[in-house]
RNA sequence: CGCCGAGUAGCGCAGUCUGGUUAGCGCGCCUGCUUUGGGAGCAGGAGGUCGUGGGUUCGAAUCCCAUCUCGGCGACCA
């Protein structure tokens, strides 16, 4: 079973959008799948827009976040923000342009990015004597402060983050998912010890795991990367994968164990307690908005949107019904005592306009995710009662006393956030498959995708074999004994397994 | 950057092959009336340098060249 996007739906629904076309998706039959691609990702663009997170703007590969997508955003940023301060860290702000000679200091670190910066080389009129790079990350400027303000052992750990935009020159974009310019934090740690930055660098990949998870309710694996997919620079690069609801994996967010790899290309020192000059340990970690992508994809049905209620913009949306002036004034009173009622409960928003019928609003709202709606009319003031509608699985509660709803919305909302995760926790469960015969593997792939354990030989040129050949990449290796093969040869070349890893197409 | 598809009103498209009055259609928008518990109806109206720049021609949305952007697939990546 698999969601696709159909064309049929597409036409008929045409004449109601109000941005283009209705956007709809049913449940088919593998079978029925080929050619569904182009539809599954227009999908995904269709949405984005018309929910209104996100337009295109007229520099290539660049978006314009909307203020419903930006709202979603500082939500997320707000419930990450607070938990990087709540492990110690610091926010601080860094520059934009980076001097091209600070890239250059780490080897695998400037043959990892040289090809994706964007440069500056005027300004003022003038051709520049160093060209800028528009920081694609900010390792080698952040380090290059981090030398200066490291002395001794008394100045760590240091533990920086920075809300920041960076610039990556990618090849094809899609919005939120990979464009030009994106939003992120990115944290940036030196620590005296190497065990100390390793803990720091799990410790944040499961802050990481919290975020998704109990936020964005959405369940993510967490591992290492293989070397293929490493951060260039890291010694180790941890992440958070999720699986999206057409079965490709999406990598959520990253954590890296730098080693002393950056200390020593930007010379940061310390003197230990025994006196010793001694080279820093370091981390860094990022997530971006990618996340309002992984939202979109991992719940999003087919009437649009669905938002997990703890970062939803809007958690309650009111939409009036009346037919004369006398019902609409007493309708909008009610409305307004309800709006008070429960602002101090849940993020209510009554939409009153007067042009759109409530069946618009209807469809208008739920395309947005918007988890709760409270549809009143005449006949609900009469009976100081509510209709409730959920988003998640349109379960309507006719007849709600006005006087619970304060008491009741806020464990609605639970609800929703609960069912949101467990449901994408049931798909994901479903479509995780132990798999140790490579015709299976490309058969699971072609039918259904989701995510493969499998044992791995741990070589690099096998992986990329396996990539080529069935579009599929090791999202990780997992941690502690889930690591440990299950079968003793690969998956793919059939020699000693080293490693059970989990293999996904991925975004 | 390679291959494919597309750029015509705010959105979705027709017209292009085969050049020729005033460039159409649906939705949206504006005005009025009527409606409102799942994307309402009728009437009237506004809105376009046909992506951009060259060229061919008496005449270009239409043909030729160049270029930009968007989408898909591939290589690269959060």
């Amino acid at each position: 079973m698999l969601i696709v996007y159909t064309q049929a739906t597409q036409v008929k629904r045409e004449s109601y959008a109000s941005g283009g076309y209705q956007l709809f998706m049913e449940v088919k039959d593998i079978e029925e799948e080929k050619g569904k691609d182009l539809e599954r990702a227009k999908w995904y663009t269709d949405i984005v827009q018309q929910a209104e997170l996100a337009d295109y703007a007229p520099v290539k590969g660049c978006m314009v976040i909307r203020p419903y997508g930006y709202a979603l955003w500082e939500n997320v940023q707000k419930a990450l923000d607070q938990m990087i301060k709540d492990t110690g860290h610091q926010n601080a702000y860094f520059p934009l342009f980076i001097p091209e000679s600070f890239m250059q200091k780490e080897k695998e670190h400037v043959e990892g990015f040289a090809p994706e910066c964007a440069v500056v080389t005027h300004g003022g009129g003038k051709k520049l004597e160093e060209p800028l790079i528009v920081r694609p990350t900010s390792e080698t400027i952040i380090n290059h402060m981090f030398a200066k303000w490291v002395q001794s052992w008394r100045d760590l750990p240091l533990l920086i983050n920075q809300w920041a935009n960076v610039v990556r020159w990618e090849m094809r974009t899609r919005l939120f998912l990979r464009t030009t310019e994106f939003l992120w934090q990115e944290g940036h740690t030196a620590h005296a010890s190497e065990d100390e930055a390793e803990e720091e660098a799990q410790k944040m990949l499961a802050v990481y795991k919290t975020l998704a998870e109990d936020w964005l309710a959405l369940p993510v694996l967490t591992g290492e990367k293989t070397d293929n997919e490493r951060f260039r620079g890291a010694v180790r690069t941890y992440c958070i994968e999720a699986l999206m609801r057409d079965g490709k994996a999406l990598q959520a967010g990253t954590s890296h164990f730098l080693g002393q790899n950056f200390a020593k290309a930007f010379d940061i020192k310390f003197q230990s307690a025994g006196g010793d000059l001694e080279y820093a340990w370091q981390t860094s970690w990022g997530v971006s908005t990618r996340l309002i992508g992984a939202i979109v994809l991992g719940h999003g049905d087919e009437k649009g949107l669905v938002l997990p209620p703890k970062i939803a913009p809007i958690q309650v949306v009111i939409v009036p019904i009346y037919k004369t002036d006398d019902e609409k004034a007493q309708v909008t009173k009610y409305c307004e005592q309800i709006v008070l009622a429960l602002k101090d409960h849940a993020r209510v928003h009554a939409d009153m306009r007067d042009q759109y019928t409530p069946g618009w609003k209807f469809n208008h709202w739920e395309q947005k995710g918007v988890p709760i709606r409270l549809n009143i009319g005449p006949k609900d003031v009469a009976n100081n009662v509510v209709e409730i509608v959920r988003r998640d699985n349109f379960e309507k509660m006719r007849g709600v006393k006005q006087t619970d709803l304060a008491n009741e919305i806020p464990k609605l909302l639970l609800a929703v956030q609960k069912n949101i995760f467990e449901r994408a926790l049931k798909f994901r469960q479903e479509s995780t498959v132990k798999i140790n015969d490579y015709k299976a593997f490309k058969k699971t792939l072609d039918e259904k995708n989701g995510f493969i354990e499998a044992s791995w030989c741990g070589s690099g040129d096998c992986e990329q074999t396996v990539k080529e050949d069935s579009k599929a990449t090791i999202r990780l290796i997992p941690f502690g004994n889930d690591r440990t093969p299950m079968n003793d040869k690969c998956v793919h070349c059939g020699k000693p397994a080293k490693w059970q890893v989990v293999f996904a197409r991925a975004y």
